[in-house]
DNA sequence: GTCTATAGCCCGATAGAC
DNA sequence: GTCTATCGGGCTATAGAC
């Protein structure tokens, strides 16, 4: 009985620990967040750091962890669809327009999601301590590249070197291009707050951005 | 005599710490960066950067007076051409190919000068620097912005309400996913290094980057 | 599982000699 | 203009009481 109750509370410091860690890894980086800052903000003693994860260096790397999990969690149903849809055609006998009717609206499917996920505010941390690990590598980078990144970037460049028909090389770029089209409004946020005289970017902004990036997606497609 | 002397002197420390101050800030961030490594990077006494700067924070504005010089100093003559040439024609008595034959050349000239400086060794501190006051944006991003961003985004948003006719607000969105497609190359770069098999973009992998890039703002702009 | 106390180190800044 | 020496404080990590 005790043991279980001990267990549980030991699971509840962990989560807190992690939850605290996300958001102040995010907002001071990894050197400049002190253990002691990551104590407090979990409301939790500072021994229980090295307890739990054997360092700041841990903490940071199970930090990774669950918002890799996550992310995937959000992405996942889309990728499926995508690999699923790829797998189940015989793409050499349907042409162009066939090609584009079954495809083009799981591509922006997976761009509205992806955008989405960009702008909350619940993904500001994870889009920050990514950014971050994409300047500077770490190993915490090589897992979520690994884990979330790379199959993502898999599926779509799969689909649209199907949808246009060309090869793998070009699909990638043009791959990229569409992830920058995505990517900028979570990138150049405060630029762009700026310039827009927005104060944040919710669901009243994004009803503008919406339409721009989906014609822009299809433009940079099919150019 | 001396006194000239010992001002070049100091003229020189102050250089040099700059230009180590603009490499260690870029690498660690400015919480990281201790102004030992600062001092022992520029092969400096440690006192001096109070001596020169008044502090750790002296020297990071410092640095980001310096970047920001440099790249006015790069983009100012394609801005320069562009406000020109905006001011030069009635664009009222211009058709659409007309308006496009005229300024699209424009608009690619400021997409190479920008794609290049992204991608060169020699401002990938710099990108760093800014891309990190992005995220947590400080005094330095307010002046980097309001030097050089603010200005170059105005002239490149006039240009494509022209070559557009369109509103404001609709040229500002083009311009910011025009610099998506550009600022992906910088931004994702170490995913993108890892999917393309590259192990730097050099002037090679440009010449394969340059095309794609060009079609695309084309189509973005023309959708 | 949680806490206090502290060891050992590095930090930014400055006083004062040269 | 440059240097050495040092102050006061914050850092990560850990030992040991509860």
């Amino acid at each position: 009985m005790n043991e279980f109750k001990e267990a549980e509370r030991g699971d509840l410091t962990r989560r807190v620990l992690i939850d605290a860690a996300i958001k102040v890894f995010a907002r001071d980086g990894f050197h400049a967040a002190s253990t002691r800052e990551l104590a407090h903000a979990a409301n939790v003693n500072l021994a229980l750091i090295n307890y739990y994860f054997k360092g700041k260096q841990g903490l940071y790397l199970a930090a990774f962890e669950k918002i890799t999990t996550q992310l995937k969690s959000e992405i996942s149903p889309v990728e499926d669809k995508i690999r699923l849809c790829l797998e189940k055609y015989d793409w050499s006998t349907l042409d162009k327009d066939g090609r584009k009717e079954i495809l083009l609206p799981l591509l922006l499917e997976m761009a509205n999601t992806f955008l989405k996920l960009l702008t909350s505010d619940k993904t500001k941390e994870w889009a920050q301590l990514i950014m971050r690990e994409q300047q500077e590598p770490t190993a915490a980078f090589e897992y979520v590249f690994s884990t979330f990144i790379r199959p993502m970037l898999t599926q779509i460049i799969r689909l649209i070197k199907v949808l246009r028909n060309t090869d793998e090389e070009e699909a990638a770029m043009i791959t990229f291009s569409v992830f920058g089209l995505l990517a900028v409004w979570r990138v150049v946020r405060t630029g762009i707050l700026r310039r827009m005289k927005w104060t944040t970017i919710g669901e009243e902004e994004l009803q503008k951005i919406l339409p721009v990036v989906h014609r822009n997606i299809i433009a940079v497609v099919f150019a």
